[in-house]
DNA sequence: TTCCATATTGGAACGGCGTTCCAGATATGT
DNA sequence: ACATATCTGGAACGCCGTTCCAATATGGAA
């Protein structure tokens, strides 16, 4: 079964491109993922990728598809509330760790698998909390808003264009500049400025999901 | 006043260069908006341009603030709740109106005077609201976080790749799509296809709101 | 084994992008 | 009027996604 003549590398394969992009979107951001820098890495040209992958955007779409296919299998395991924050923070925690996500499932949203399959997650546990028909699609669309709102800030955050050693510093500075906002236009910014000192990120998206899931109940109580 | 020797064209100023950038965002997408179709627009050079804008992002940074400047201003009259719908519609249709305006803010979010105004329009009414002090930050956070991811949805679906002439049609596109998914897999998806047909943008969009609005009040009751 | 059609590869080349550079034109202060 | 600072237009640079194609590798038929 091994060829008789053995290749110089490993045979050049839809996977592992989309495996490299993947890696060079993590470590070098959305602009570090260029056709050279992906010839470069896997050590052919630019032709040889072409003939795997049709154009950037849809090696793009398979990137965010594996990495999303790997954040959304959440065992339904718990209430249907515990299963929603389940699955929000899964997207959250993917987006975390692959801030390009964000903007990909901005992109992508309107086309292709990536909606039905993130609807799906999300609105079985919604339809499980006992929310009647005729009301599951948008119960379940502001939820997802929420998440991939909330994701897509924090993703904005940790791309940054100013790098910060650690998260106490950043959040100093921020907090700082909303003290010295003006008085006259910015009463209420000031006023929470102590608040955003200190903060999780993940805690506080989870207490947004739990302010939409009390929403949720008070405007569907069950039974 | 009047100068001796008059110029062939207008004088070129910052501020014609970003309504020109946001003419030409709104009618040919951001995609359509580059130097050299903004100097042809303007019957100028690219170092012109430079002589009053840093770069790209300073120009896009100019628009944004200018197009949510307007969007923004909303007489505070009403109870807290209408407040906020209204802020928020404000938004939404601002971004109904200027699908680039999603991209944009969800970049600038993490630095400039965008999110303090946000906040600070958000905020206010969800104060006046009677959320005490220590979940004023959180509770804003979340209510901007769906704002944003609602209408950056939209957005998505505006932009489209494949342009739809009537929303009726594009709907039972997505609709007849849903419908035909893996009954295996994509069971809720398929049973909410039918809400999807027909259904208001900026109507799910206020429901979503009043969700919220109804979680914020469940979780902490006035009085 | 030899041969050939097909599948795959690497790299040169193309047009378009943001940006830089600079010679010249225009305005301003004395 | 002239010297200085401001502003303009366009050529050129390097990088991008993409196309094109000659060269190579592969696998079945003869």
């Amino acid at each position: 079964m091994t060829p008789r003549t053995r290749r110089r590398t490993e045979a050049l394969s839809r996977d592992r491109i989309v495996e490299a992009a993947v890696e060079l979107l993590d470590t070098t951001g959305e602009a570090g993922l260029t056709f050279r820098t992906l010839t470069e890495r896997l050590a052919t040209g630019a032709g040889a990728i072409y003939w795997h992958v049709a154009n950037k955007g849809e090696l793009l779409d398979a990137a965010t598809d594996g990495v999303l296919a790997t954040a959304l299998t959440a065992g339904s395991t718990g209430s249907p509330g515990d299963e929603v924050r389940a699955v929000a923070l899964g997207l959250f925690d993917a987006i975390d760790r692959h801030p390009w996500l964000a903007t990909q499932l901005a992109l992508q949203l309107s086309r292709g698998s990536v909606t039905p399959r993130i609807f799906e997650a999300v609105g079985r546990p919604v339809q499980a909390l006992g929310v009647p028909e005729g009301h599951r699609f948008t119960t379940t669309s502001a939820l997802v808003s929420y998440i991939l709102g909330a994701a897509g800030q924090n993703a904005a955050n940790a791309r940054s264009p100013i790098p910060h050693p650690n998260r106490t510093e950043f959040l100093d500075a921020v907090s700082s500049a909303w003290e010295n906002l003006d008085p006259q236009e910015y009463p209420f910014t000031r006023s929470v400025a102590a608040e955003l000192r200190g903060h999780d990120d993940r805690e506080q998206f989870l207490t947004g999901v739990d302010l939409i899931l009390a929403g949720i109940t008070a405007v569907h109580p069950p039974g």
